[in-house]
DNA sequence: CTCTAAACAGAAATTATTTCTATTTGAGGG
DNA sequence: CCCTCAAATAGAAATAATTTCTGTTTAGAG
């Protein structure tokens, strides 16, 4: 799983570094999203000098790659999340889970082939949808 | 135009206020999206006194009246557009022109109905579309 | 008109994010 | 395996959006 997200970061031209590898890591175990504040409360413990300016720049980096998905929340954090359709070009949005907050990918979209609406030309949209996933259902 | 607004703040129970009828009428002549910045220009040449924070209390106030609908931008502000949908209970999202800033209501939505997703039940969505408005595109 | 909760100003605090500079390091090429 | 260099990094400091706090004013109900 980590050297599928690797793979993508390799891809796009981005070197691999142990901040980065430990980042998606950090996701990986996560399950859920996170801010830069808690990636970087994590990423401390396992490095001995880590400077926050590095994981905002990376979680960037990694959002560009279409590693990690920003999440849009109701703080004034930026939040993140690992993006399993990362290096697929597959058109796609996100499902956040309210309770533990849960990333999916889903295909639902009503968008997708319109080029044009209210005489506007498209050119991008996105879309979030927050819910509660079955664990937390159950 | 104005008056409309007005009441929708009525009904939701707040007073109207001189600060809030201004703020409305700035986004009624401006016809595009503000930031809180923005708006505390504008108001402040119309009044001698006039606090920030009253600036931000309002944007949001209005916000939950459904005047005012957020936008969400590529930089760290709080974007604010005006909704005139505001009032009325219909689902429905906006398309903002990349050029202008001028915000429109759409009506395509490919959730309205949906209630499960991937086994999450659905709690809200909300989905924002990028585009170039007809004046622009000529 | 009076009263009260809501709205307000202004200053100050908070905090997420970015910028800057010097240092280190991943990875391609010899 | 080593050299090279652009990219990545740390750490400190700056920036800037937003919020909090306190005391004052005001809209609107009665």
């Amino acid at each position: 799983m980590l050297n599928y997200y690797i793979e993508v970061l390799k891809d796009k031209g981005f070197k691999v570094t142990p901040r980065r590898k430990a980042i998606i890591n950090i996701f990986i175990t996560s399950n859920s999203h996170l801010t830069a504040d808690e990636v970087w409360d994590r990423l401390s413990k396992k490095f001995d000098r880590c400077g926050i300016p590095s994981v905002y720049r990376n979680l960037e980096t990694l959002a560009e790659c279409g590693v990690l998905t920003k999440i849009q929340q109701f703080d004034r954090k930026k939040h993140y999340g690992l993006c399993s359709f990362a290096g697929h070009d597959e058109h796609h949005h996100h499902i956040i889970c309210v309770k533990c907050g849960k990333v999916e990918e889903i295909k639902e979209c009503a968008l997708i082939q319109k080029r044009y609406i209210n005489g506007y030309k498209v050119v991008r949209h996105f879309m979030q949808v927050d819910g509660i996933c079955d664990k937390c259902l159950a």
